[in-house]
DNA sequence: ACCCAGGGTCATA
DNA sequence: TATGACCATGGG
């Protein structure tokens, strides 16, 4: 009998305990750093939002100011600089003709989602993260360590499609904004935990965390 | 020296 | 639709 997916929660929870995501002080740097994360460790990503900060940056309208050398000086410690400067940009220039973010809120879910995915440079998981964890809507986040996680608990083949995966969580789970939170948390904190490859090395098998999370 | 990270776009078949 | 190349820094 294999687990459902709210037991993998409640297994990943016990585990690592509360994650309390998203890092970041505003729903702004929030976006920002859904953005620069893009395949990327996220310490890198901490020194450039730390850079755009002390030069006062870290908003849409200074952003979209800036010239590209500049913006992409700035993010250069989260790697992909030229692509996410004007991945950034792109996202700030559409975020001003928004107006404020109180408008954004009005937004329904899906409508928000499918906004930011016309973004150049938002897929469906930035997008995602964004509406998650910026707007506290109730959408699960896909990624890579997800379908790392849940293939090896057969639970998924793991080259599912994006949305054929979203659909699948969100079916098996209510429609709870902070379960989704805390979930996604958890499987990146797990993802990093485990290795890769070798899902059967003896160190995963001391630690019991590559196919298996550890027991309740 | 090599592998990879909290993806997405674009060109090609 | 479905692969593959490309983007780039910093840590292990």
């Amino acid at each position: 009998m294999s687990l459902t997916f709210r037991q993998v929660y409640q297994r990943l929870l016990k585990q690592h305990g509360g994650q309390k995501w998203w890092p970041g002080d505003s729903p702004f740097e929030i976006m920002v750093g859904a953005i620069l994360t893009q395949n990327t460790a996220w310490t890198n990503v901490e020194r450039a939002i730390a850079n755009l900060k002390a030069e006062g940056c870290l908003d849409a309208g200074r952003i979209v100011s800036l010239d590209h050398e500049t913006l992409a000086g700035l993010l250069r410690p989260s790697g992909y600089f030229n692509i996410k400067a004007k991945r950034l940009r792109a996202f700030c220039e559409w975020f001003l003709q928004q107006g404020d973010e109180h408008r954004l809120e009005q937004y329904e879910t899906e409508a928000m989602r499918q906004a930011l995915l016309k973004v150049h440079g938002i897929g469906p998981e930035t997008a995602d993260d964004i509406v998650l964890y910026a707007f506290n809507r109730p959408v699960f986040v896909i990624d890579a360590y997800t379908r790392r996680i849940f293939s090896r608990l057969g639970l998924i083949d793991g080259d599912e499609k994006y949305e054929t995966l979203r659909m699948l969580f969100q079916s098996k789970l209510e429609a709870d904004a902070d379960l989704y939170n805390e979930y996604h948390a958890l499987i990146v904190m797990h993802g990093k935990a485990i290795c890769r490859t070798k899902p059967d090395c003896d160190h995963c098998r001391l630690a019991d965390q590559c196919i298996y999370i550890s027991e309740c």
